[in-house]
DNA sequence: TTACAAACCAAGCGCTTGCTTGGTATTGTC
DNA sequence: GACAATACCAAGCAAGCGCTTGGTTTGTAA
């Protein structure tokens, strides 16, 4: 299972709006926006001129602005979902899942869904509350896998510190790294990687 | 130096606005106002009521919203360069000098300048380009702090990671915390402190 | 060709926003 | 007690916002 088939599969179950399509398009450009702007500071005339359309044909697609911002986090953790899945079946060791995983997350974060990425982080606050809770429902599948791996390696003792606090502490450091990170700054994901591995002084791979 | 004597002097010399003037008051709840709903769903009505006038009023103080968001960060940055110097000064070893500056940065994310110092992450972007030059500057000095103490450490051949990479990661890891630390769940900030030097490895202090 | 729904446009409504204005209390100073 | 500076209020303006409306084009299938 490859990155593309990954994500053809959840279009397949309509998990995912197609990329190619005029929903996904929306979405993706919109994630660009709310991004370098920010959810508030984009306006729906914004987002309309952005697929070349005008702004109350935005409401054809999506019934409020907000519904946008939250397609966007619920597909984007879908996709990732996926993703590490798929990148923790397929490493071996424990260590290896870990960093399998901590490269995953750099990947989502600075590669092609990196926009959407940031907006998970930093829009966080622009969600309805009760789109929150479903958002909230979602993310908790992703994080287990992440703390499954770490408790493994604590049990290994591997790991001095609490999976639930560590998880938390790389939450933030690899979702940071959009902040500053840029793939032509002569690091590439595989050396941030060892970085972020050779901090928590797992080097020893 | 304690944390009372380094705000008085600040104060003395006005980089610090007095948290008990007028000026002063503004600013604290504007921070939590900016942290609960973000700066853009901050009216200038919300932020006059919060201290008790009319709106028209604060631009007798303020000539726009923006310069409120610029004073928060930027007393907040002056405030906490100076908290991490005396931490770093009254730590004596290498190690300690560290998890001083853990221990310090935890407690301005979490402790007094918790509502400021969220804002300084989360409303970087509503800053006006040129007040995104000034507030960088400011905190160049203090990320100079880190640095310092980072390659000592690497040096002594305790850290084995890029100093650089590991202050960027420490910076996102120990803000995020914002989100999900709370002080009442039974886990201190020395606690929480002693975890991140355990996730380094660096636990034989 | 006809029928019908999905996709879109052009216009603008009602509301909120940051900020301005002209004037009135309050405070400090000699 | 005079006088200015400071701090504030009450009212509202111009612009921009999310979203609605009524109508037109485009795509699809019999």
């Amino acid at each position: 299972m490859n990155q593309d088939s990954i994500l053809r599969s959840l279009v397949a179950d309509n998990l995912v709006s197609d990329p190619a399509g005029a929903r996904g398009r929306l979405l993706h450009e919109a994630a660009k926006l709310f991004r370098d702007k920010g959810y508030e500071r984009t306006t729906v005339r914004d987002l309309a001129a952005a697929v070349g359309i005008q702004s109350g044909s935005l409401f054809h697609h999506f019934r409020t602005k907000e519904e946008i911002l939250k397609a966007v986090m619920v597909e984007t953790i879908r996709l990732n979902t996926a993703l590490m899945q798929a990148a923790v079946d397929a490493a071996s060791t424990h260590r290896e899942k870990l960093q399998a995983l901590i490269r995953a997350e750099l990947e989502s974060i600075n590669g092609q869904t990196g926009e959407a990425m940031a907006v998970l982080v930093f829009e966080w606050r622009s969600l309805s509350e009760e789109s929150q809770v479903y958002v909230l429902e979602l993310r908790d599948i992703y994080e287990q896998l992440w703390l499954d791996v770490l408790e493994t390696l604590r049990q290994d003792g591997v790991l001095a510190a609490d999976p639930f606090v560590v998880r938390r502490m790389l939450t933030g450091a690899l979702s940071w790294t959009v902040t500053w990170y840029r793939p032509d700054g002569g690091l590439t994901l595989d050396d941030l990687t060892a970085q972020v591995v050779a901090m928590m002084g797992l080097t020893s791979l």
